[in-house]
Order: structure tokens, then sequence, then C-alpha cells
RNA sequence: GGAGGAAUGGCAGAGCGGUUGAUUGCAGCAGUCUUGAAAACUGCCGUACUGAGAGGUACCGGGGGUUCGAAUCCCUCUUCCUCCGCCA
């Protein structure tokens, strides 16, 4: 979330963050909201500062009467601090109020979206910042969508996923798990050839490490919850990983921290329905290797464009045709500054499927999970960033469209020492 | 799941009702000495809120209670350790 002080430093940008998200008029007086609860808060604890001075002095003049032995004077203070612990109990309960009021007021602001992300509301005034091979690949007549391909050369089969747990759960078979298995790990090599150190993080998070990484209260309605244990399953593997550093005040000489992990993924995808769902193009439970960094303010647009390239170098090396975006301000997430989509041309659907998501969070993480570093005498929020490098299912979709032939799928160049096989026939 | 024990600053480890936000050691930072380093010595060394500042307030696993006063006593939750049971 925003810090206070920074919003009321910086109200016309944050305003203007919000236009540009095209947020609610709601949020508009939320911010002014906000500066009043501030302000309430403010005086409600130098109050209770004062009164509880003042007790603690009183108090500590019965300890000296009692040692000398003059109990009588000693009795004179007592009533008078019993009342000063009633006044300041009273306090208390409204800077209570007043501090949970502000929190919920937090919680409902956006992150302010960075200079360069473009005016717009819906994924169309996406920018692209970097297009797509000219021209798109065709793969002529006769060429078919992944979840036709997934039937023919029995890859993986959600209909055996519905009779196990239900839609969107696919079962990975024969070559279709190994080719799964090897795109697992040659993502997760090229990350830690990238300087990334290797996690495997739990797969539950409780409420504080879903909330650190924003997932609470903004998103609870996409996570699968065990309401027995009140866990939750990962909607990515950003949440277990960046939650590591939580509540932590890291020396300058750490950063940069960097981060990956595979992990199953779990997203409930409440709402989301019709021919965009097919095969592997939504699912409840996906693939995902995350890389995560962890970086000093002044460096991370830097890191930013690092990791994009990264994540580019990947689909370059498995040939892939693909194109970057930057989203617009209606189409970014809550948390993020700033983010870069991914997008695979799949020649058989005639869209674009999207990859992979690289966001610079700047300090909107970092400062719900007091993710500090100290410089010196001074310490201050770290910024985080985080991205998909990859989600697997719909690489492994982008594959089996891309490269189909004749024959069979051609596996990739790259993944052929991880599968130990060149075609899916 | 059952029975005991424990939780204090970056780490180790005192304190067990009254100037204790907390002794001490290690680590860290600054300095003296030195050609440099080591050693020795001196000083500094938790976080948050608040205040122009001096300072004030809060925090000794979380929450609640007793008391004029709690790191210290009581209740409760959580976590860790030991033993038993179960188990990949």
């Amino acid at each position: 979330m925003l810090q206070v002080n920074f919003i009321r430093a910086n109200k016309e940008r944050v305003l203007a963050g919000l236009k540009k998200r095209n947020a609610k008029e709601d949020l508009f007086q939320a911010i002014e909201s906000i500066l009043e609860l501030d302000e309430a808060r403010k005086s409600l604890k130098t109050e209770m500062d004062m009164v509880n001075a003042d007790r603690n002095r009183l108090s500590a003049e019965i300890g000296g009467l009692m040692k000398q032995g003059k109990k009588d004077e000693a009795e004179q203070f007592r009533s008078q601090v019993a009342g000063l612990k009633d006044r300041s109990a009273e306090i208390e309960d409204q800077l209570k109020a007043t501090e949970d009021q502000l929190t919920q007021q937090l919680y409902t602001i956006p992150n302010i979206p960075h200079e360069s992300v473009p005016e717009g509301i819906t994924p169309e005034d996406n920018e692209i910042f970097r297009p797509g091979p000219e021209p798109l690949p065709d793969l002529g007549e006769g060429s078919l969508p992944h979840w036709e391909l997934a039937a023919k050369y029995k890859v993986f089969d959600l209909e055996l996923g519905v009779k196990l747990t239900g839609a969107g759960f696919p079962v990975y078979r024969g070559k279709g798990a190994k080719l799964e298995r090897a795109l697992i790990n040659f993502f997760l090599d090229e990350a830690s050839a990238a300087g990334y150190e290797e996690i495997i993080p739990p797969l539950m998070v409780n409420e504080d490490s879903a909330r650190g990484t924003g997932q609470l209260p903004d998103k609870e309605a996409q996570m699968y919850h065990v309401t027995l244990d009140n866990l939750y399953l990962i909607p990515t593997a950003e949440v277990p990983v960046t939650n590591i550093y939580r509540d932590e005040i890291l020396d300058v000489a750490a950063l940069p921290i960097k981060m990956t992990a595979y992990t199953p993924c779990f997203r409930r995808e409440a709402g989301s329905y019709g021919a965009h769902v097919r095969g592997l193009n939504r699912v409840h439970q996906f693939d995902k290797i995350e890389i995560v960094q962890i970086v000093r303010p002044d460096k991370s647009y830097e890191t930013l464009m690092e990791m994009l390239e990264h994540v580019a170098g990947l689909l370059n090396k498995l040939g892939l045709p693909f194109r970057i975006l930057r989203l617009c301000g209606g189409d970014m997430g809550f948390t993020s500054a700033l983010t870069f989509d991914f997008e695979v041309w799949s020649a058989a659907q005639k869209r674009w499927l999207e990859v992979s998501s690289v966001s610079n969070f700047e300090t909107y993480q970092s400062n719900r999970m007091k993710m500090r570093f100290r410089e010196g005498k001074d310490m201050h929020l770290v910024h985080t960033l985080n991205g998909s490098a990859l989600a697997l299912a719909r690489i492994v979709a982008s594959i089996m469209e891309n490269n189909q032939s004749p024959e069979g799928i051609v596996i990739p160049e790259v993944l052929r020492k991880y599968t130990g096989f060149n075609l899916i026939d």
C-alpha cells in the first residue's frame, strides 16, 4: 500500500495516478478521507502520549515514596493515576478505531502508475513496446488449436482432470508430462545461470503472506482458501518467495536479491468464461517459474528491463513468436507501478496468448511487508519486482500450435536435452 | 494426538514487580595508535509513532488481565525443543 506521508506530500501525483487508472470517484474521496484520518490519528496519539507520560511520572513518584515508607503520601497519587488510566484507555479505543479505518482506506488505493504508463482503459489501449515478427507465422490450412492436438497426440487430458478434480485441472500424460518437466528444468536452469537463487517454497501461505504481496484483501476471491487451517493455495510463487524477506531490515550490500522458484499455481479464475478459456488458455492449476528481485529503489527500473530481457531471451530460445506490451493505466494490476506483458502468437487460434507479466511494484509491496534496507544511518523501503519466466500451460499450448507438423509436434532444439525426444507423435 | 520445557535487541545470554528500552559478550560502525594490517584502547550501535528541537510514547513471541507501577505475576493463543503415539 502507499505510505500516508507519501500521499500527503504528493497528493496531486496520487490523484493523477488514480485518474490514469481510470479509478472510480470514491477512490478520490478516499484520499481526502485518508489525510483526515491521519490527522485525527496524530492528535489522538499525541493526547494519549501526554496522558501516559503523566501516568508514568506519577507512578515513579509513588515508587519513590513507597521506598521511603511514606505510604500516606503515596495513597494520594493513586486515585489520580486511576483517572489517567481510564482516560488513556478511552483515547486508545478511539485511536485504534481511527487506525483501523485508515488502514481499510489505504487498502483500497492502488499503486501509482509510473510516468511511462500509457493512458487507457482496456487491453486495446496497451502500448506495443516491442512488436511481434512481420509477417506473423501462418501455418496454413489444417492447422489445429492445441486442444485438438492434445487429443490427437495425448499430451494432456482435461476430461480426465474433470473426473479427478473439476474443470480446469489438466492431466499431462506421457510425452506431454515429460515436455512439462523439461520446460520446468530449462527455465530453472536459465534463471540460475542469470544469477537467481533457486527456491522451493511452500505451496500454501498464511494470511500475513497473502496480505504482504497484495492478494489480500484485494483478490481474495481468486485464491483457493483452506478454511480449516486458514491457509491459501498460492496463486503464484511470487507470494511465498517475496515474503521471505517480510519484516526484514536488509543491509544495502545484500541487494539486489534475486530468487527464482518453480511452483504449481492455483487460481479460482472466478468470472472467466467462453472460448478464451478453452484448452490450456485458462486453467485453475498450472506450473510457473517465477523470478523475483528485491532491489535498491534507484535501480528498480534498470532491473525491470533486465528481467524483461531475460524473459525475451527464453522465448527467443524456444523460437516462439512474441510481442511485448506496456500495460495501460486501466489494464494494470492493482499493486503494480509498471507492467510489461509478453504474448505469444497462436497461429492456430489466430490470437495472442499472455505467457508472462513482468512488473515493478516499487514500494507498494515492501511498505505492506515492512521490507527495508539500511544504508549508513538511513533506512528505506526496497523496491520489489517479479516476472513469470515462464508460465507453463500456455507455453505448452504455444509450442504445440506453432510447432505442429504433419509428422507431429516438433520439440524446440533447446529442450531436447531435457525431453530426450525430438517429436511428439 | 498425549505429557513436559522454552520464547528477551543481528547473534549469544542476564534480568523474574519500581529511573531496565533493558547488564554483559560477540558481531557491526566511527576514532586513537600504526607505513599498512592485526592487537589494544575510546565512543557509537533496536524499531515505530510523535515533536522544529529538547524530548515524549509504545514495543522483551501475539492477545487479554492483575497492579499506582509488568520483560518480571495470572489467563489464552502461537511457535520451537524433549519424550510418547502415528506416519511418507
